[in-house]
DNA sequence: AATACCGCCTGTACGC
DNA sequence: TGCGTACAGGCGGTAT
């Protein structure tokens, strides 16, 4: 499921419900689930209360009060969500948390690519997928992105993915943020300049609030915290719309491998070449 | 430093 | 209905 925009409102809709709720029962139902990790650590955690729900890049974190954290990555199409016990197992519930209220909190993962680590939440910054993981998008000043970006050789889209230069953006909205920022996904980082730079740098921050906004995009599977699927797939101006007309141009949707993921462009509103520069967006 | 490709694992859509 | 193939919100590893 996951990007910014979704582990966001993953986030927002579940710390209301699990904030000051105890973990009254742990039930694993698949052993590689976790990450780097024991049994009893996960075991040890019944009668721990959740003190806050924290995102980083696409991350969710839970601090308890007895001072550890639990991670849970939730790659394709991993869910976390809160569902009463009387709720029907479904075989891809990977992990079960009954709480002292009459909800439990699961992960379901059909995937089995998500994971969940357990650490000392005072050992955050040395810890794995975290500490490797460049700023998140709405602190990043335009003077910071820009830096944190050129230099490197290699084309705009795959950099834009990369978690160690800006956490959180995925291919959905990468090819977004390209699309509202007219730049082809494969363009040489190195050939942009500052008014480019620039127009990717205000696309990412107006893209990832507004998917925030709709609650994120719900292509497959993805559901937030109470089970409640996104509006922004309504919104999508090119991801997965191959073939389809560009809202603001007309032209054909095209679809290509950049970095071994799909990309959606539009071919005229993102030339690699400007030969002729369009104007057409407000 | 960057790219290409494979693997992880399962479900779904689609062509025949 | 069945079978084979392509593809999927991510990311780590390896060889080039
Ligand atoms: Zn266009």
């Amino acid at each position: 499921m996951p990007e910014l925009p979704e582990v966001e409102t993953v986030r927002r809709s579940l710390e209301p419900l699990i904030k000051k709720r105890t973990i009254c029962q742990v039930d694993l139902r698949w052993s590689c689930l976790l990450k780097e990790t024991r049994l009893a650590t996960l075991q040890g955690l019944v009668g721990s209360r959740f003190l806050r729900v924290r995102r980083r890049g696409k991350t969710l974190l839970f601090d308890l009060d007895r001072g550890q954290t639990m991670l849970f990555h939730l790659k394709m199409t991993g869910q976390l969500f809160l569902t009463s016990a009387a709720e029907p197992i479904d075989k891809h519930d990977r992990l079960i948390l009954k709480l002292d209220s009459p909800l439990e909190l699961r992960f379901r993962d059909s995937r089995k690519f998500g994971y969940l680590m357990i650490f000392p939440t005072a050992a955050e910054a040395k810890v794995n997928p975290l500490s490797s993981l460049g700023p998140e998008p709405d602190s990043v000043t335009l003077e910071q992105f820009i830096s944190l970006l050129s230099g490197h050789k290699g084309k705009i889209k795959p950099l834009l993915l990369r978690q160690d230069i800006i956490a959180g953006i995925g291919n959905i909205y990468a090819d977004e943020i390209l699309y509202r920022a007219r730049i082809n996904p494969e363009k040489p980082t190195s050939q942009l300049n500052r008014a480019e730079f620039s127009r990717v740098y205000e696309s990412m921050k107006e893209i990832l609030s507004r998917a925030i906004r709709y609650r994120g995009t719900t292509v497959r599977t993805y559901r937030d915290g109470l089970g409640e699927q996104g509006d922004y797939q309504r919104r999508l101006q090119v991801y997965g719309r191959e073939g389809k007309k560009c809202p603001a141009c007309g032209q054909t949707i095209e679809r290509k491998k950049v970095g071994g993921r799909s990309a959606f462009f539009c071919p005229r509103c993102q030339r690699l070449k400007s030969s002729s520069p369009q104007s057409h967006k407000k």
